[in-house]
DNA sequence: ATTATTGATAACTTTGCTGTATTCATCAAA
DNA sequence: TTTGATGAATACAGCAAAGTTATCAATAAT
């Protein structure tokens, strides 16, 4: 048994079929047809049915699987170690972003990182928090930065900050009067909802203890806070923002921003990554990054943590 | 990097010299030399600072043995994993056993064991508690009875049962007429010792509050009960038996015995094994027949348990 | 100074991983 | 049923790498 094997075993347990799996491995076919056959020989085994398509995992396979990430995240690991002892930060570094944070907060850190850490090859996606999940736990990226908490027991994080709501109200808004503005008065029937998909959405529902929008009069929804700034603008509601998206608007739109009261609804914005922690050298780094420049940007207050969970309100 | 490489290391570290540790491999010592170099190359650090006679790890060289550890025995687990779902039970199994439990304990369970479980190898070794320890970790045992708390963080304990202590009084001393005797009543100066290193030693000298015994008349210590039980008679003193050690006296015996009153001070007799859980299914199937042949033989009872840790009481 | 011990090195053998080419099995469509 | 497409298994050759034997070099012990 070889660590080249059970990568081999993931790899097709991950892609369920042996061509694909061989390019994922960069070696041919055959290859992993005769690696996995000597071992599921070694092992007196047969770890995937070939017999159904695509191939399946035997129930023993499901549990050499299980057993193989371990070995290979720990045979990672040792790379890791000895990195982190000689004080080298570098290497890859695969970050996902959701969208609703990635044009906020890029912009404040990417340009101190890279410029610190210049052996680190940062490599940046935009993901959905489900998409940032999925990939964390196959080892397609290293970490990510999403709302949480996430409740998932396979994924660590750490809190960066909390980022308050802040309403935005057009001036023909029952709200605009308001200097300051509460959970309370909100109606979730006349607030402009992100896509479906983002979390962001569902941080909004649950500020508002509801669980479907059943009883609006037009169904409009945006992937962008700039659209929906401008459908406010028109008079067809209210909309809520993340912080960091208010601070480079123009001086007109501020006009219409209305804080909360305290304590302020906020999102838990974390820096997450898996729990094998891997990589941990360069997360360290990057969480001291963004503490760093986030503590100028967004001042901790007295804020009300509100869950990212569907239908699920965070106990604090 | 291959697993076979970092055995190769495990065994260097251990053994502090290749020659003894190619041995153990079953490979020539330029094997290892050569694997060892490689393996250094890769990793761009050295592993053995060779000057040093004999040879040492260097600090780097001490994490990436820690780190190999995990993932050798990790990769030992696939093996299991995959018999325990075979649900064969066979194999070398490597079962240390402290001298003051093994004459006892192991007529009781040896022959329904190896006739229900007779794929399984097994090796028996009467070691002290401290060659468990120390056997445990370097996996040169797989499992190990003794007596417990040992508060050793990279070993698991499985209660097996509890031992009480029983008197064993002359006819000449002061306790014979008693027909039940206490703790308060013991003198530490009067009560026959077992040799240094057995931890039933240590049991009684905790049992006692007792740190040295310095102002005793004589000093004679025996390594066998039965030359404690001479030496009782001859009026030099009484002793301390566990309870298996009684049932099998002659009639005439007996009759020196003195139980405790309730709460019987007793030994707290584990499986313990190391916490990587390797042999799973051998060490619950051990426990297992042991269980069920010990059911017959101790009831449970008001029991007061005596750490075997020196100085040390156990809190319950 | 001599001998013993022990790790490194060199030359050579053997094992076995990998790639190319091909075959085989399965399933779906004609 | 035949045919074609897809995807894994097989055959075989080439080569990289692990292993062995023999020997050297360095250090420690007598």
């Amino acid at each position: 048994m070889t660590i080249t094997q059970l990568k081999y075993v993931l790899a097709i347990a991950e892609y369920q079929n042996f061509t694909a799996a061989s390019e994922k491995c960069f070696v041919t076919q055959p290859t992993l047809s005769m690696q996995i056959q000597k071992l599921e020989e070694e092992l007196d085994i047969i770890i995937f049915n070939r017999k159904k398509k695509p191939i399946q995992l035997t129930a023993i396979g499901e549990k050499v699987v299980a057993q193989a990430k371990i070995i290979v995240d720990e045979s990672q690991r040792i790379i890791d170690i000895v990195e982190q002892q000689k004080g080298y930060i570098g290497g890859d570094f695969k970050l996902g972003i959701i969208p609703t944070i990635m044009p906020t907060l890029l912009p404040l850190f990417l340009k101190v990182f890279v410029k610190k850490y210049n052996k680190v090859n940062l490599i940046i996606e935009e993901l959905t928090t489900e998409e940032i999940i999925n990939k964390l736990s196959e080892g397609h990226i290293d970490a990510a930065i999403a709302a949480t908490p996430l409740e998932n027991s396979i994924i660590k994080e750490r809190v960066l900050y909390y980022e308050p709501f802040v309403g935005y109200v057009s001036d023909k808004h029952r709200l605009f009067k308001n200097k300051k503005i509460t959970v309370e008065e909100l109606d979730i029937d006349d607030i402009l909802l992100l896509d479906d998909g983002h979390c962001f959405k569902d941080n909004i529902l649950n500020l508002c203890g509801t669980t479907a929008n059943n009883n609006k009069s037009f169904q409009l929804q945006s992937g962008s806070f700039n659209t929906l700034i401008k459908l406010s603008k028109e008079g067809l509601g209210m909309t809520l923002l993340p912080y960091l998206q208010t601070i480079d608007l123009s001086e007109t739109d501020k006009k219409h921003l209305r804080e909360f009261e305290k304590p302020v609804p906020a999102r838990e914005v974390s820096l997450i990554y898996h729990k094998s922690q891997l990589k941990m050298q360069l997360i360290e780094a990057l969480k001291a990054t963004i503490d760093s420049v986030i503590r100028g940007v967004i001042a901790f207050s007295d804020v009300k943590i509100v869950s990212p969970l569907q239908h699920k309100k965070a106990k604090f």
